[in-house]
DNA sequence: TATGAATGAGGGTTCATTCAT
DNA sequence: TATGAATGAACCCTCATTCAT
């Protein structure tokens, strides 16, 4: 082993230690803000949580703010990619099996992100005007798929004549609310989701009516 | 006049007072939360805008938390009162005509409170136990409100067999989340509100398949 | 007395204790920062030998930063007094008397502000840029003014001909030192004052050759 | 070549770099203290413009506060190479002329190391107890030299009879003063530096009178 | 009741210095 | 010797609440 490979082997775990140790505070950061809310959590509860000193937190976050948006976009990031990407071609699956696959990705992540989604969901609404800015361009987005989706749909004659917008907006407030009352409980089972996504599904399509 | 009837005349002028005072105070606070948000308001910022003292403040109310919750129960009591007292019997109207009833009524009272609306939606969530407590009751309510009337339907014939509560939640989520998006756009027009309210109706009726 | 009256008169004692409570934070300040010099100067010295709580300070003064600007605010316009509103015209005394008589008023003006003047001379140079600003712009005016005395005195014969620009930085320096020096000392003494005074004033004018 | 002289090298050339990463180090700092300001000044700024890491700083100097003193010491030991060792014997050159060329000498060295004595005349005065003696020290070993090279004139009646502690106050202030003033500025030309010094000098000798 | 000056418990952030590698 | 991540003591400032007048 020369030397330039030993400083070489030093590098690479000083560079991974450093990796895992932003990824630690960072986890720790999305529970202790889970647990106790943004407002109520201070520096020294995430550094007590996380076993590290009040500097070291600011070496590898600017602010609390820093870490909370980073908190954010991770979690944009993640949902999006669950949504983002359906097709709406011609030779694409109908709409009616697309919102269903897209429901249960939705469901998914948002169980496998339950602190990070209840912070953002409780939390992030209000905080300051860049968060405002991400969460209106993340929904936003969403608003634009189901519509687009929609107007596909009644091209294609599998969805009535309706007021996409408007529907778009409350297909997307009936999924967002069904996942806010069951964060707010504990975790949902495979079985629920599934029964959960099917009954959301079934109301979307077809209504109340008989 | 005697004695006693002037100093009745003065107790009821200072308490006639003392009551306006304090709904100054109120309605003032209800417009400065509303346009900085719970957290970036300073009890300065609500008593340079009422023209009040800073101890007077504390005369009429406990706290800053003391205030919000007072904002909070007064917009919940009103707008549960546009939502409870429907009549489910055999001789009330049919439950498709009670919803579009109660959707208007609520788009209304909401319209009536934008401000105040917007501060619940905005802040209240995650702001306190007790706060929490208050938005869980009152959004149960509601649940049980609207589930108890599919179930009704149901017996009636009129909704087809369906998860209720799931549906109810669906339904629930569907016109919070377009309260949300009118809220934050400037105010609604009466006829982009019964816009909004058949098309909401319609889509929760019928579904999106033709 | 009427209400107004008494209303006015607690309102006018209330201002005068403000006046005088700020008035006694300032000189507080003045003795703390003379004494510790204002790097080492916590605002907790500052509170504590005012006999103040913490918050108090923030009523009366924005920052450390601000009660310090206050401080050479106050001590340049003091000094400045004492310097400015010579007169050149052709009936004003000699330039000899004037620079004497103005040499006397600045070292009494010293002398009356020990503790600032030292804090200014040995903590507000490259404090910020804002201090310098100030400094420059005082040392500015009293080089212009020093300048013109003497372009004034060679077109009246009484001072030789000299680079004025260079000369005026001169005495100003030579003054300037002397003051710094005495009052890293104990008090000057009226006389030691008067001694030196003369010292500076005849060498200033007839140099040290015989 | 045997083994001993083999190490003898190495630790030679090991000395030599260490040396040599000292003297960098020092240089850099006295840049960067003259660019910021000794209190703005990082050790973080200092690394980075030296291109070493944070340890390596300790490795060389105990503190910021300890490389500060060396810069320190450095310019006044320079400086003060540049005053004393003026003959005041007998036969030696007339004291106008030690004088002028002390001024020049001293113009010089400024100049040689604007960057450092900017920080010494802006940033040193009332940083530390330690600082304050030997600047007081400094400056009294100058006063020394000046009020002993005058009462040495007045023995050889080159000089008249004056207050020598107060006119070698005048001198060093005069001196000083303008060193400040043309630091502030750009650098200084030769033939600027010379007008000044010869504009001082005339000034010291004769005064202003005519 | 009304006032507004006074309070003081924190909070977030900085940065000189240390020390394991 | 060189490194740079880790440390934690300090510091300035905020602001909800109190209380003497």
């Amino acid at each position: 082993m020369t030397q330039e490979l030993t400083i070489d082997g030093r590098t690479r775990r000083a560079k991974a230690q450093r990796i895992s140790r932003r990824a630690h505070i960072l986890s720790t950061a999305e529970r202790v803000f889970a647990a106790k809310g943004y407002h109520q959590t201070r520096i020294s509860d995430i550094i007590r949580a996380a076993g590290i000193a009040r500097g070291t937190f600011y070496i590898y976050f600017e602010s609390k703010n820093g870490i909370f948006h980073e908190l954010l976009d991770q979690l944009l990031v993640e949902l999006r990619a669950t949504v983002v990407g359906v097709e709406t071609g011609p030779a694409a699956p109908p709409v009616a099996e697309q919102l269903l696959e897209t429901v249960t990705r939705i469901v998914r992540a948002v169980e496998d992100h339950r602190a990070l989604t209840r912070i953002i969901l409780r939390e992030a609404v209000g905080l300051d005007a860049e968060v405002d800015r991400k969460l209106r361009e993340f929904y936003g987005s969403l608003q634009l798929f189901v519509s687009g989706s929609l107007e596909n749909g009644k091209r294609l004659g599998i969805v009535r004549d309706l007021d996409t917008d408007v529907v778009a907006s409350c297909i997307l407030g009936s999924v967002k609310y069904l996942l806010e009352q069951n964060l707010m409980l504990g975790p949902t089972s495979d079985t629920d989701a599934e029964r959960i996504g099917r009954a959301v599904l079934d109301y979307n399509l077809r209504g109340v009516l008989p």
